[in-house]
DNA sequence: CTATACTGCGCACACGTGTACGCAAACAAG
DNA sequence: CTTGTTTGCGTACACGTGTGCGCAGTATAG
């Protein structure tokens, strides 16, 4: 009943050799005859042998493992990059430690501390503020890590990141083109580097268009309510402000969206037809909302492949420690129905 | 710049002592001074000394860290799950270890052996087909596992479940009580046990109320696809043999109820007006979606950080192999606009 | 002042694996 | 037949930590 473990010290007894011997007959290195080899294959297999890779990495001082550091799972957009991730990872057999962060700092520092304890060879961490003193402590660590969607300067820092100005740049050209001319913007007051570049674009393509680049508003999140509080903001502006409503809106993602259609459809207002809505991302959903989202898509998933790929070579070639790996990655316009 | 790492041996070296004694005054364990002891841990804060994990794993045969199997993170269902295991562990100083099966039962073996490699405490599956020899491997790897929505008999397999009869019960009493009389199902052909629960609570709940269940549909999988599948499956069927429409439609989840609805509303027909629609699960959107839809609501956080919690009991009580723990968990009616 | 108990630590070993080195036997070359 | 080379392993140690045992010194009891 109690199944003590097997060791390759067991199948070296079983076969009359010593450990090593065994050792280097399952990794197929050494010299030694083929008979040998083939029974220490033979007994392994047959006794149910699993080498731990817990010992080996002691040894080794590699894990072959990395950790994931991201704020909440739940969310469509991590979620599909962790999947990403670890599609790749599991291609190259290497393991990854999941770890949530949530919003409070000081988990983030004891998360990263616990990915030291378990001795990960790198760190990718997805949608960070990364700010302060933290950014400090990744430094010191000394193991190369990736950033998805977020920067940060650093020694051993490395990134992935979504061409987002590009991608928003696109989508208000979009409207332009489509003869909207009253194009407003809304932001997520915490989304860091990203808002900031979409926001950026939104204004670069009107003033090129000649438009006026004045409408703006923003919402507490990213999220479905931060979209529903940002666009009540955004009714309230128009009235106070802005003297009429806009003809169109930019939303920071899709989720964002969905949640102001909520609002607008409450007030009685159609979209396109009163107000064209954009999204970003492209989550599933945007695809089967009513109306169907016209967003920029994010190549989530591939975006998470490239962050394991970046991380495989990091680990892989020793030397180019000096050299800072950037992977700007492009999206595509979706159009549907919402603008 | 090459920062070796520090062990205990550093530490003992530096404060005089043997590591055995710097490896207690760590752990509080032992008897020593307290100035012996608190110069150790000065010194060991002052080096910036992390604890090895992985060769106190080795020692102690307990890697302090479970295995997550998933067949997909994309799909909010399970990556909500996700986050409620991740969140228990992390504040009881457990890792995990990620890992998705995709839909390749080889995968999941390989998935299974890595996590044996890694000498995981336990292993947390959500969702699985756990099926034939799949179940046999998972006995022989001797740790506990938890199931999580799924069902499998087992010497060490114990499992947290949503009671999916009785919501559906609820679900299908509530469209009875509100007068609907010609009540679809739309299931999944992929579903498993979920599907077959609730496709059950609706038939009984239908006879119970003096009502034919007859009207039944399927669409290829959980998903948004599958729910516009089944919708053109439902609106064939009615056509060809029921005699005319439902006046509402039971989907086994959100994501399918959402498909289903845009389907309609290509066809013309309103939700609720022409045919009320349920969901299952009440995913992130559903609350957001035109009409809002009514719903079911599975606890899918508390699910995830119950099956952490059952797991670390069953790591901390030893002896109680031969008990097995089962945790049933109910949700709640959500009713919107839908039906 | 001796017998006993307790304190504060070190020694030796263990966990499961990898690897540098060396040594005997077999073989090849002269 | 000697000398060098290759083959086929074993020996010894390492990785970083935990733990049972024992031993010298000190405190306590009688």
């Amino acid at each position: 009943m109690n199944k003590k473990r097997v060791s390759i010290k067991d199948i070296a007894e079983l076969a009359g050799v010593s450990h090593p011997t065994v050792s280097r007959a399952l990794r197929g290195e050494g010299r030694m005859s083929d008979d040998t080899r083939a029974r220490i294959l033979t007994i392994a297999a047959d006794i149910g042998y699993t080498p731990s890779l817990i010992a080996r990495g002691l040894v080794t001082q590699r894990s072959h493992s990395v950790g994931l550091a991201v704020t909440n799972f739940a969310d469509p957009f991590h979620s599909e990059i962790a999947q990403g991730v670890e599609e790749e990872a599991q291609r190259r057999q290497y393991s990854i430690y999941l770890a949530s962060t949530t919003v409070d700092p000081a988990r983030e520092l004891e998360v990263v501390r616990n990915f030291q304890a378990r001795r990960v060879d790198g760190l990718i961490v997805s949608s960070s503020r990364v700010g302060g003193q933290y950014a400090g402590l990744l430094q010191e660590i000394g193991i190369p890590i990736v950033l998805i969607n977020t920067h940060a300067e650093g020694d051993n820092m490395h990134m992935v990141a979504h061409d987002d100005y590009g991608g928003a740049l696109n989508l208000v050209q979009h409207l332009v083109d489509a003869g909207y001319r009253r194009i407003a913007f809304l932001g997520n007051q915490r989304g860091g580097k990203a808002v900031h570049e979409r926001q950026r674009a939104w204004a670069d393509a009107l003033v090129q268009a000649g438009l006026p680049a004045e409408m703006l508003c923003f919402g507490p999140n990213g999220r479905f309510e931060g979209g529903v509080a940002g666009a009540r903001n955004l009714l309230k502006l128009a009235e106070e402000t802005w003297g009429s409503l806009p003809d169109a809106l930019v939303c920071y993602n899709d989720t964002m969206a969905i949640g102001a259609i909520s609002v607008l459809r409450a007030q009685g207002l159609g979209v396109p037809d009163d107000m064209a809505v954009t999204g970003f991302d492209d989550v599933d959903v945007a695809a089967y909302f009513e109306p169907p989202l016209t967003t920029w898509r994010q190549p989530r998933r591939a975006m998470g492949r490239a962050a394991m790929t970046m991380m495989l070579e990091l680990l892989d070639g020793e030397t180019n420690g000096t050299h800072r790996h950037v992977h700007v990655m492009h999206g595509e316009l979706v159009v549907r129905r919402s603008a």
